[in-house]
DNA sequence: ATTATCTGCTACTGAGTGGTTGCAATTTAA
DNA sequence: TTAAATTGCAACCACTCAGTAGCAGATAAT
């Protein structure tokens, strides 16, 4: 099964639930207040952003606080830079064949 | 039927595929000689992301090449900036209650 | 004119997804 | 001790997805 971040966050209901954790932990009880979705619906989405290391639990007692890790959102941040920097850099390329080109008329 | 920026990058077949173009627009044909899938798998990618205006088309007699288009892109990059955002103001808030309940001490 | 090439579209299949319901385990409250 | 609350897990359902195969339209080559 497939449990990596860019999967993780393309779902929009996942994207609020850590645009919500990242404010402030949470219960899943509380968070699915917040929601339309049902609190198993809401428990499904924790499910998988805890899997692939979006969320850290800290349990007290009967309730669990999912906490927001910024660690593995890094791996979106940096294929972005990475794809933006080639981007650009195809441009400099052209600009190459531009100036190369540029003496010849 | 869902066509959104982040589901579109959610697949690592069209995160190449979006990688390739990026370098140098390309054929359908051509773009899958670089792919293990099959031209039909690589078509139906191509779709989806050009469906979501991740790409443009710009045809040449019976070929058609595919242009990466880096607005769209722009999307996922204010997400992720405006997420920063909110993390790091999470933080200075923080900040703020320690230096509140510091002065009782 | 006929054949080959390039491409998109549709139907199909197996796997995965989001959501709901019910249940069991653990912890707190009465 | 008994009842309520919090949570995770498994089964199920309708839907979507990635991939394949076949077909048709348009263009280029012979």
């Amino acid at each position: 099964m497939r449990r990596d971040v860019f999967h993780a966050i393309s779902d929009p209901t996942r994207r609020a639930i850590l645009t919500r954790l990242a404010l402030q932990p949470m219960t899943p009880n509380t968070l699915a207040e917040h929601f339309d979705s049902s609190r198993q619906a809401v428990s499904k989405h924790i499910k998988i952003l805890t899997e692939c290391q979006l969320l850290t639990q800290q349990q007290t007692g009967r309730e669990i606080y999912y906490h927001f890790n910024p660690r593995r959102m890094k791996e979106v941040v940096d294929w972005l830079e990475s794809f933006q920097q080639l981007w650009e850099q195809r441009f400099s390329q052209l600009d190459q064949v531009l100036k190369k080109s540029k003496p010849k008329k």
